[in-house]
RNA sequence: CGGGGCGUAGCACAGCCCGGUUAGUGUGCCUGCUUUGGGAGCAGGAGGUCGCAGGUUCGAAUCCUGCCGCCCCGACCA
């Protein structure tokens, strides 16, 4: 239906591009790896930001801002995470330009070198952790619990729109505590969390669990992800909570006295999620004809198209239109009527049906007469004429059905494609066909490295509430005690 | 970073091998009329540093070199 949009079938990749540049929510900037995010694509982003924004300060935390700029001398204090980070950092050297000798345009004023090159931030903890060392004396100024929202790059070698940008838009807390306890709560809280906006607005099923030492946050002694199942059968890790024991605070020198008396080091977690979610919400729901929102995170719920042969006829249709769009937004409900007499109504239903406007009311000469309107659901494609009375309650109540079926659509995709097994033939074989594969794993990085180069799959997740089974290793054979998540990822 | 493909109007492409008038086609855009329940029809019109920079040549979209960017496959990585 959707003229020249590629099938997913066809080519995943090609109709993922298609679908972002097609639906108007990003186009590449001329910089290579880099993003301009168009106000479609934007404002699904601002709607995801506010609901996860009002849910970290429902729990508690404020947010603050820290600099882009890291001295190159503090990402160098903490060991693991400066060799994580180190080979994708971007550097500032110099701060000033001037115009070319020759006078054709302008270079780098070597003049102007900085004496400590500054890094851009690739992730906050070093700078962060440089200020919680100011903050932090007492066990009476814990626990910290800061968010804040910012960009960052890495320096990525190859890209894809949301999906992996050097640089991309996201949240990351730091919290510091007074025991470890705590912080390690606190990174559990906020996974769940994470989970709970997944599947609540962007009706995304994701599996909650815990990080192999491979796929670890350079600097957490643990990091806890939520794992995602795209509808070509790859994975996609959509947030990442850490616990980072005290290797900042030892790195950063930040203690604090107890209530005893004592000095004692602080412990901290860190977490977040970047405008990778958009990529995730895109390739979860959408279709072949373009985008599938969640009512819940969809910048207009509603779309009303006036169908008309004169200017007489669209008077009338508009003070219905209107009524009823009122009548919508009094439930809080959030409505465009687009009475533009530049496209036909054919060329409505098409634009907001590829970009996934979730119902689509339209209102013609025959509704007038019959006192009627013709719903249409994006999600099931389905059309129905319907009574004008009770219009709000009844939308009201797709809406939420439409969020339901999205979310249980998913979560069926998800378990036809989750699949057990028990040696290694049928792993390899399951990997082949995609989705995520549940098997042991004798919990060593060297038999996990020997599956990633035969298959190309990794473990996504050790699942938290995973049952605790004897088995064992589908690839060495080794006693295992646990089944764990395996998957090729994005 | 390695292998392959590509870059010509807003978008999608032809032309390039074999250099030679004014660089085409579809779509989109503008104007007018007729239309309007699933991407309308006709007529007229505007729109181009042929990715960028050099070179070869009387002459380059076309041949050569370098660079930039995009896509696919690897390697690497949240």
């Amino acid at each position: 239906m959707a003229k020249g949009f590629t099938k997913r079938e066809e080519n995943y990749s090609e109709w993922y591009n298609e679908l972002v540049a097609k639906a108007d929510l990003a186009e590449h900037s001329d910089v290579r790896g880099c993003m301009i995010i168009k106000p479609y694509g934007y404002a699904i982003w601002e709607k995801m930001q506010a609901a996860l924004d009002k849910m970290l300060k429902d729990t508690g935390h404020s947010n603050a801002y820290f600099p882009l700029f890291i001295p190159k001398s503090y990402l160098s204090k903490e060991a693991a995470h400066v060799k994580g980070f180190a080979k994708e950092c971007a550097v500032v050297t110099h701060y000033r330009l001037k115009r070319a000798d020759n006078g054709q345009g302008i270079v780098v004023d070597p003049e102007a070198k900085l004496e400590e090159e500054l890094i851009i931030r690739p992730t906050s903890e070093t700078i962060i952790w440089n200020s919680y060392r100011k903050w932090i004396q007492s066990y009476r100024d814990l626990p910290i619990l800061v968010n804040q929202w910012a960009n960052v790059v890495r320096w990525e070698m190859r890209t894809r729109l949301f999906l992996r940008t050097t640089e991309f838009l996201w949240q990351e807390g730091h919290t510091a505590h007074a025991t470890e306890v705590e912080a390690v709560e606190e990174a559990e809280k906020i996974l769940h969390l994470y989970a709970d906006f997944a599947e609540n607005w962007m009706a995304l099923p994701v599996l909650k669990g815990i990080k192999t030492e491979s796929e670890r946050f350079a600097g957490a002694i643990e990091t806890y992800c939520i794992e995602g199942l795209m509808q070509d059968g790859k994975a996609l890790q959509c947030g990442t909570s850490h616990f980072l024991g005290q290797n900042f605070a030892k790195a950063f020198d930040v203690k604090f006295a107890t209530k005893e008396g004592r000095e004692e080091y602080v412990w901290a977690s860190s977490w977040g999620v970047s405008t990778r979610l958009m990529g995730a919400l895109i390739m979860a729901h959408s279709d072949d004809n373009g985008l599938v929102l969640p009512p819940k995170l969809a910048p207009q719920q509603v779309v009303i198209v006036p169908i008309y042969k004169n200017e007489d006829q669209l008077n009338q249709i508009s003070e219905k239109a209107i009524e009823i769009k009122k009548s919508l937004e009094a439930k809080g409900i959030s409505v465009k009527y687009d009475d533009r007499d530049t496209h036909k109504p054919g060329w409505k239903f098409a634009e907001y049906e590829f970009k996934g406007v979730p119902v689509r009311l339209a209102i013609g000469p025959r509704d007038m007469e019959n006192n009627t309107v013709e719903i249409a659901r994006r999600d099931t494609l389905e059309k129905d004429i319907v009574n004008q009375d009770g219009i709000a309650e009844r939308i009201e109540k797709l809406l939420e059905e439409i969020q339901q079926n999205i979310f249980q659509k998913a979560l069926k995709y998800r378990e036809d494609n989750t699949q057990h097994v028990d040696n290694f033939d049928d792993f390899k074989n399951a990997i082949e066909k995609g989705g995520f594969v549940v098997a042991h794993w004798d919990g060593t990085t060297k038999t996990e490295e020997k599956i990633k180069q035969e298959t190309k799959a990794t473990v996504r997740c050790i699942l938290f509430n995973g049952n605790q089974e004897a088995g064992k290793c589908v690839y060495s054979g080794n006693p295992s005690s646990q089944r764990v998540v395996f998957a090729k990822a994005y």
